[in-house]
DNA sequence: GCATCCATGTAATCTGTTACATGATTCC
DNA sequence: GGAATCATGTAACAGATTACATGGATGC
């Protein structure tokens, strides 16, 4: 059996194949335009993994000399780069996900908290899932015009979010009206 | 200013101010069961940071010798603990909520499987939002009947996740229409 | 003159996990 | 006899992050 690597190789590896051709850098901002929001991964790691790619033979690099802009490496999915995304996508997904909410676990203390401060937490959050919103409904809008399965199934993702972060901002209204203007 | 420590931290505190008198193993199925959805933290986590709330006096621990059971540590916070949290729950909230999903990952990569593959993955994914939508449908129910403002505060955090199992299953009814028979 | 973009990395550290060890007791 | 519950931990390490370093080119 060969070793099993995390699940942010095989993001990096989708995603050179996603966006042949690119840096690392490019694949940086394409990241965390696009499946940050599920699988957010730092531009070090990012670098870490290419460098393993490349030496699983599963991405090529190829150097590329510029004019006015620094020398980068650009990379492409291999063969059995290919191989590998496909065994990983056929293979069973890890059914956890895992959240981390810094906002619901104050609201799970927020009996220790004034009704003035839980308000003030809720409505820092409406404008966070606002924001975020906004974000993915641009996104699901731009795919939207692109009918390659690429954008589409990028459109799926960010759907996802978007319904996501619709129910949660139904839900601030909802916990603002449950708590009217009483302590919990 | 002092040290800072990791939100697990405050956590294990709060939990243990929301749940006095309890032991380390208590507090471990209490965390699993309540604030996991949006916090988890393994047992291993949760025995260390008791040791470090002791350490600094932010809990009391007493020890209790039982007879048909093995004798255990107990917990309460103190006055110096119940600062702390407070401070804490005064603090901003960092808006960042960290969300992975090996689910969506695959997805946002989908346009490298077959339509059948996909429809498998959407399947998976309804079955395991079902059941959660299910435990937290369960929690929001059995905390509805209790008048404490620490049950009000836990059912407020459930009803989140309950909104948010519920707009995803139904994102997966659309996803599933978006796509048809056709692969992306 | 200063910030920002491009581009790649190193160093140090943190947070958290899994797997395992131990041992009495109770339930089937 | 075997599994589950109660109860607390150790050891090993994986996965990821932040902060920092470097340096030319471009835009204001």
């Amino acid at each position: 059996m060969g070793a099993t690597y995390p699940e942010s190789t095989y993001a990096v590896l989708g995603l050179v194949d996603k966006v042949p051709g690119s840096s690392g850098y490019e694949l940086a901002a394409v990241a965390g335009r696009s499946f940050a929001h599920f699988w957010p991964i730092s531009q070090t790691l990012l670098y870490r993994e290419l460098e393993r790619l490349a030496e699983l033979g599963w991405v090529a690099a190829t150097r590329v000399e510029q004019l006015r802009t620094p020398s980068k490496w650009t990379y492409r999915t291999t063969a059995a780069g290919q191989r590998a995304l496909g065994e990983w996508l056929a293979g069973p997904a890890p059914a956890k996900s895992s959240f981390r909410s810094g906002v619901l676990l104050r609201l799970f203390f927020a009996y220790r908290m004034g009704p003035d401060q839980v308000r003030a937490l809720l409505a820092d959050y409406r404008r966070a899932l606002g924001s975020q919103r906004d974000e993915l409904q641009a996104i699901t809008d731009k795919l939207d015009a692109n009918p390659t399965p690429e954008a589409r199934a990028g459109r799926l993702a960010a759907l996802h979010g978007l319904r996501t972060a619709e129910a949660r901002l139904a839900w601030t209204e909802e916990a603002e009206a449950l708590l009217g203007d009483d302590p919990l």
